[in-house]
DNA sequence: TAGGCGTGGTC
DNA sequence: TGACCAAGCCT
């Protein structure tokens, strides 16, 4: 590799890594099944991307398992119905991605034959793909050269060229490394082989500097700098609010919930009727009983941590006659398991 | 354009 | 234990 370019070598180096260290995931097509002629399931690579944004492989797995054996094609998905789609991905947050999830495979379905667009620029319309999900796709499951920027990218540029200058306003420069290094060949695997480095060996801690691939070529390694880079610009600290949420159950076991509006935080998930969220504490915010009843307190609270605000929760009780009107699910059809975490976590208490 | 938008794991 | 972090997108 002496003397070659570092366009030529350094892919060339992280492709062989990634040859026998590639990890094993679901989605994924292997780097010696990929060579053996098997291509990569787009609506598979495509679920997969979708979920595995702001969110760890760990998680993902056991969903994306869930979603293709009860969805198994785009055009099964964009039949579901949208509660069965929003109770599957209960607990997996960032729950505008799973509304899009449904737009877009019912766009896949209606304005492109039920079969995923290569073209990079095409997928970038589809609602849910931005432009990491885009490249991902394009590269991933039709091998086409396009380059991938996530945070594991930016860290690995980060370090690979020693660059100083704080996230996020330093993306574009890290973009420009990023793609100088995506080879023609193999781009979907080097896209993954990047990535892998950087939740692997690349990592925001204790970076594994000694095992890698790019040791030698590494600017941070070089100068001492790897455990201080990415720079980032400091994030705002987060408020604490305050609410109150109520849980009736009738006699017969059904309980009220509310299915929540299409925007805003836990978006169309189902929920306890309660309160607004506010940050003063003093009152506590009661808001209004969805139904007069004999309303308990619990003792205790329910704490919750979003990405801009913590949350702290009082919790009503009541048991309610059977004739009491409302949207009651029935005992049988309710699961906990269908609620987004802070929902689950009231239920939690109020089971004791 | 910067802020809204979840959750669980790690140290 | 609180802060940071994870294969970002939308408005």
């Amino acid at each position: 590799m002496r003397d070659m370019p570092d366009t030529i070598a350094l892919p060339r180096i992280l492709l062989d890594w990634y040859d026998i260290h590639a990890r094993e995931m679901p989605w994924r097509v292997g780097p010696a099944q990929r060579k053996a002629g098997v291509q990569p399931d787009p609506y598979r690579i495509w679920m997969s991307e979708i979920m595995l944004q702001q969110t760890t492989v760990a998680t993902v797995r056991d969903y994306f398992q869930r979603f293709v054996t009860r969805w198994p094609t785009v055009g099964d998905l964009a039949a579901a119905q949208d509660a069965d789609v929003m109770a599957e991905w209960a607990g997996l947050g960032y729950y505008a991605r799973a509304r899009n999830l449904l737009k877009c495979a019912r766009a896949v379905v209606d304005e492109h034959a039920g079969e995923f667009p290569a073209d990079h620029a095409a997928l970038l319309k589809l609602p849910g793909i931005g432009p990491y999900t885009a490249a991902a796709v394009s590269s991933i499951a039709f091998d086409l050269r396009h380059t991938v920027l996530d945070g594991n990218v930016e860290r690995v540029m980060a370090r690979l060229y020693d660059v100083h200058t704080p996230l996020p306003a330093v993306k574009p420069v890290l973009m420009e490394r990023a793609e100088a290094l995506t080879p023609a060949k193999r781009p979907g695997d080097y896209a993954q082989a990047v990535m892998d480095l950087g939740a692997t060996i690349c990592s925001p801690k204790s970076p594994a500097c000694g095992i890698c691939p790019w040791r030698d070529p590494c600017a941070a390694r070089a100068m001492g700098t790897q455990n201080e880079l990415p720079k980032k610009t400091p994030k705002k600290p987060k408020p604490v609010r305050h609410g109150t949420v109520y849980l009736a159950q009738r006699t017969d076991g059904a309980w009220l919930l509310e299915t929540r509006p299409e925007k805003g935080l836990l978006g169309g998930m189902l929920g306890w009727p309660g309160s607004d969220w506010v940050d003063t504490s003093a009152p506590l915010p009661k808001g209004t009983p969805p139904v007069a009843a004999d309303w308990q307190a619990l003792a205790g609270e329910v704490r919750h941590t979003f990405t801009h605000f913590h949350l702290i929760l009082t919790v009503q009780l009541a048991k309610v006659p059977n004739d009491t009107p409302g949207d009651f699910v029935p005992r049988t059809r309710f699961r906990p398991s269908d609620l987004p975490t802070v929902m689950r976590k009231a239920y939690d208490l109020a089971q004791g």
